[in-house]
DNA sequence: TGTTTCCATATATTTCACGTATGCTTGTAA
DNA sequence: TTACAAGCATACGTGAAATATATGGAAACA
């Protein structure tokens, strides 16, 4: 017993013809009168009898029909929802995203952009720090996640950055660096200036990210940053700064935090830190909704000026 | 989307390796490995991932593994009932019967030890005329037929005589040919004998039968039978014949009923006619529960002498 | 009686699933 | 680090099964 058989099998007990029902279904009559004929001999009873000028459906044949509309039905029913789901037009997206990769536009703008051009796609997000992400995408418990700088890169996950920002210092307001009158252009800084200072950074559990990257710029510099403090988000970093715990240095899409009570200078052109928005996803899996989510993510990434992003309709024309 | 790839990815599924899933379907592992592709190919949607140690199941695989276990379940439940009602042990079964055929112990018995042979068939029975009970079985209300002598024999019928019995003739107590001492044997008679005596006869609607074996019986003998009436049934002949109304010819089998008014007499040797037991049924439709009643029918039929058949289940050794 | 319709059978052909052989990657042990 | 083993993918040949073509035959219809 075979789905095409039984196919075959409800379309000429509908027609009542082996022939007419051969040309509905694009094949010859012979080939069908065969599979009929095997169709029978599988279920151990006739299903037709045949007449001078047709067919008709033995009581066999009757329960058989029942049966087989339902299993074909369901078959159908299983193939319809895949192929729905392929298209990603529905289904479920689990995303995950850090605290700072959610502090940047683009991620609120993306997901807004996305729940507006497929409401079919049932959204699931998350907060979590980049290694819980990427253990999260790695063990298949969400499909992707919206990251600054990996922790680690396992087997079998893709990391692409999507924008690149720069990186600011994040001076707590007073600080002996700004000029005293509060409302002038706060000033370019050199890492050397920040020498004596104390910083207050993200967490890194014997793994790369923006604090190893910061590590590195002073050491090329020729000194060793103090550390007063270590978080595990990076908006509490900001939340220290403004308490006057010491200074940090942030992505440039964080500088509207704390601004009664935080300045931003940007960093030097030589000692330019750049922060990434990465996305993770695994490997080959790039159907169905999350493909569409992260067309749709790089379209809104490669946009020169993140203007307004409410309406992206404009943007979807992949595929 | 095919019946054989859902059984093969679910043994992939299960078991978590390709090659070990081959094994189990004794296959090889490339094949599979194919199949596998090429179901994932026509969902559109990866189902596994690829580890260097086995396989594992993707979401989408997950979803599609309910989904082929419930196609596949409902599939095998199919195969399974018609398995069963092949073997015959299940599954309704249509008979109807004439009268007369009724009347002669086979047709209790036979029906008898078929319900006790096969619990599970379920005997649905009615009395009908032969014209009506061979148009029921070409027309497939019923699956067979129980009768004498055919009044038709239409494209697609088979009629297989199962026994056969000579015919008596029935006297009103009191005729002349029987002699005034009650309780002697009843004599041997000849068709010539009856040439003054008015026949009543079952009807016979422009079809052989019964009655025309015996007309041309009495043509042969050189006379033409007085008819003095036609009824439709063979037990309401004998009800007129204990009246009075006339002479009848029946079944040996027959030749208990209405003892006290009717004298049964055997034709001589020579003008012997016989009544067959027929049973009809659909060509080619010899399956399931009407097979195995047919092949009990025979060998009930086949009994030299019809002993007590409540327990049949010594004949129940076909196949 | 001829014609049409339609199912069955015979034979050729193509397609597709399967087997064999092999390569590639990765984890593991020497 | 090298050698080995496990396991999936690819390439290619083969055989069986499904299909197409051709034909026969039975019954309804004109």
């Amino acid at each position: 017993m075979d789905l095409k058989q039984l196919r075959y099998f409800v379309t000429v007990a509908e027609s009542g013809h082996i022939t007419r029902a051969a040309h509905m279904l694009g094949i010859q009559q012979p080939p069908l009168s065969q599979q009929m004929k095997a169709l029978e001999a599988s279920v151990g009873a006739q299903l037709f009898r045949r007449h001078p000028r047709g067919v008709s459906v033995t009581e066999a044949g009757k329960l058989l029909l029942e049966d087989a509309r339902r299993i074909l039905a369901d078959v159908a029913s299983v193939e319809d929802r895949f192929a729905q789901a392929a298209s990603g037009l529905h289904g479920r997206l689990a995303i995950s995203f850090t605290s700072s990769a959610a502090a940047h536009r683009f991620t609120p703008d993306a997901l807004r952009a996305c729940r507006k051009a497929y409401p079919g796609i049932d959204l699931v997000l998350g907060e979590d720090n980049a290694a819980g992400i990427i253990d999260s995408v790695a063990s298949a418990r969400i499909d992707c996640g919206l990251l600054r700088v990996p922790t680690s890169s396992p087997e079998g996950i893709s990391f692409e950055t999507l924008l690149r920002e720069p990186v600011v210092v994040a001076l707590p307001m007073g600080h002996r660096l700004l000029p005293h009158k509060g409302t002038s252009r706060p000033p370019t800084l050199t890492l050397q200036n920040l020498a004596e200072d104390g910083f207050i950074l993200v967490r890194r559990p014997g793994a790369p990210g923006l604090y190893a990257n910061l590590l590195q710029l002073c050491r090329d510099q020729g000194f060793e940053p103090k550390i007063t403090a270590e978080v595990p988000r990076m908006m509490t970093n900001l939340n220290l700064v403004a308490a006057g715990a010491g200074i940090s240095v942030v992505p440039a899409s964080m500088q509207d935090t704390h601004r009664h009570a935080i300045v931003y200078c940007p960093l030097s052109e030589s000692e330019q830190l750049d922060a990434p928005m990465t996305l993770a996803y695994r490997d080959g899996e790039l159907h169905g909704p999350l493909r569409k989510f992260v067309t749709l993510a790089r379209k809104i990434a490669a946009q020169p000026t993140p203007t307004k992003f409410a309406d992206a309709r404009h943007l979807i024309r992949d595929e």
